[in-house]
DNA sequence: TGCTGGCACTCGTCGCCTGCGAGTGCTCAT
DNA sequence: ATGAGCACTCGCAGGCGACGAGTGCCAGCA
């Protein structure tokens, strides 16, 4: 496709483009070291790639721009991500010395962590709870008519939802339906929980007792979405510098805001097999001038969850791999069961 | 202090001002129908409220821009917060009437609410766990050596966290600590609980068992910080908008990144008496060109947590102080015990 | 054949100037 | 005290020219 002195040039406009944000000219490009030929034939080969859509001018006389595809080509000779500086490893190894406590707050730290690492914005979606085993089962009578039902699981979240009520429930009833729902719901995933059928639950042929009722209501509010919250994004406040129009900046924001969009954004890339989306790759045409980072952790040989990066089209890309390749790497064996992250 | 022509004439310019953003002098001010006088004598008045510090020039020849003295008097000149739109007022209702689920849930979609109603990021910090009274408290063995506590709280909030032990306790020592758990703290508030002493719980001068162990270490867990995770923000993406310098954006964004600090300065605001806070009187010189319209809000005749709304100076406070009024009255009806809100 | 130096050309940017107009302060008559 | 009039200030938009960065093309050279 490109010859090896076409691809260098590429390479070092893209680069220069990342550093200065401003148009590189062909003269600028001729001076770099790993660029042997004068500027004329950098002028002709900047031309060509500019032909082959690789590179665009904003307007005559002035230098070029990487174009989608050519950040693409970029990305795609870069090969894997390249390794993370010194002091970067540190204050990730430092991270996760560090890190204790509930999951929630481990996730969100992790993403301040990844935008401080990367000073663009960081998505961490954190593991769905339909595949974590149900430890436990509680109900509470909050309020006459309101039950809580809490399940603990085995990664530690807790679910809890309200179990609204036609009768009042006296104590005994809520204990012996949280006992029937521990019998039925201990040791399995949520997914699973969630397909036992609401209706067969009754002992017998008798009607319905409170118990029966408190168990099939529980069981419905178990089967509801279990994706709210389970996204955590940080450094919004580092990526916006990188942009200059408020415009762009606020329709970013927008699209942040959206919680499950950003969700379905991210396992979108991953699922079509990219790490790395640009521009309109991401399918979204508010991020037309960002790119995405993405990769997914692994918590006990399982994939989990996903963590991304979100940052403008002139990205520092390396850094911003290795970055995402190195915490999801030691956010996975963090959530791993032995606790040796 | 002002005489009734000034008063009129400096609201006018602040009205003004909030809707175009460009200075305005003095013969727009004349044709304003509540002025009538002529725009020389707006002028003379003008220079007054300038030599007061109520107004200042950007530069000669051009308009007056208000002070944050200038918008203070607006401000408390305004009286109570007005009432609202009418299509704002059946927001509100509606939101309200479909609002129900679990309380954080609903808090973060208060703040949405709040945003969507000023155009404007919106802030809502929950109630404090420590006054709530706990209703039960479980511990789960989650894996060797970690336990989790899970403590259910009157007001349907659920605390959890983890235990680290030195050695690992049986499914009934677990359950035994639990017990005594519960029976120490259901029906006290966190805070009480937070006072027991932790050493004091063993049941005589033997050495202490794994059970011992686990209460104590579960209390002393009990008694860390309650205020992570409080705190919902909403519509950052709008306010966005307000302003015009990249750098303002980003340095507000690090505010309301930083949680603790916004909950901080929410209720130091408060604490000061003040619904408004303008510009430097926030306490805070990154938001020198922001206002913060706060209000708490009552659950059960006690007050329970705060919201407020941060725009910009030049922000509509009428509107923002009855959004934030309704929506702060609407949310405490809503959260007390009463489920009629 | 392929690279390079040279050259003419384009065109955006910057500085300068100028005219305009918005807005002011002051004064004087009412 | 008020308002009409007036001189003055000064930011801003528009026009102009110099500058220079960058380009494309061509001819000559290895």
């Amino acid at each position: 496709m490109l010859d090896e002195r076409k691809a260098t040039i590429l390479r070092a406009v893209v680069t220069e483009y990342i550093e200065s944000a401003q148009p590189v000219g062909s003269s600028h490009v001729a001076t770099a070291p790993e660029v042997n030929v004068s500027s004329a034939t950098v002028r002709s080969a900047m031309a060509a790639l500019e032909a082959e859509g690789y590179l665009r001018q904003p307007h005559t006389s002035a230098g070029r721009v990487p174009t989608e595809k050519g950040y693409r080509f970029f990305v795609d000779q870069l090969g894997g991500p390249g390794r993370l500086g010194a002091s970067e490893t540190q204050q990730v190894r430092s991270f996760f010395a560090r890190a204790h406590g509930e999951i929630e707050q481990m996730l969100a730290d992790t993403s301040r962590l990844l935008s401080n690492l990367t000073r663009y914005a960081a998505v961490v979606v954190g593991p769905p709870h339909e595949v974590a085993t149900v430890k436990s089962v509680h109900l509470v009578l909050l309020a006459p008519r309101v039950v809580l039902a809490v399940v603990v699981l085995s990664n530690g979240a807790v679910e809890k939802h309200t179990v609204e009520l036609d009768i009042d429930p006296d104590e005994l009833s809520v204990n012996a339906a949280g006992a029937r729902l521990s019998s039925m719901a201990v040791g399995r995933s949520l997914a699973d929980v969630a397909t036992i059928p609401h209706s067969g639950v009754a002992s017998g042929g008798e009607p319905p007792s409170i118990v029966d009722q408190l168990v099939r209501r529980t069981l419905a509010a178990l089967g509801g979405d279990h994706r709210e919250d389970q996204v955590f994004i940080g450094g919004t406040s580092e990526m916006v510098s990188s942009f200059d129009a408020i415009g762009t900046v606020s329709e970013i924001l927008r699209i942040l805001e959206q919680q499950l969009l950003v969700v379905d954004l991210l396992e979108d890339v991953l699922g079509r097999g990219l790490s790395v989306a640009i521009g309109r790759e991401t399918g979204n045409e508010a991020l037309a001038d960002c790119s995405l980072v993405v990769a997914p952790y692994v918590v006990d040989g399982e994939t989990a969850g996903t963590i991304g990066v979100l940052g403008p089209t002139r990205m520092h890309y390396d850094q911003a791999l290795s970055a995402v390749a190195v915490v999801a790497h030691r956010l996975g064996r963090r959530l791993s069961e032995g606790r040796d992250g």
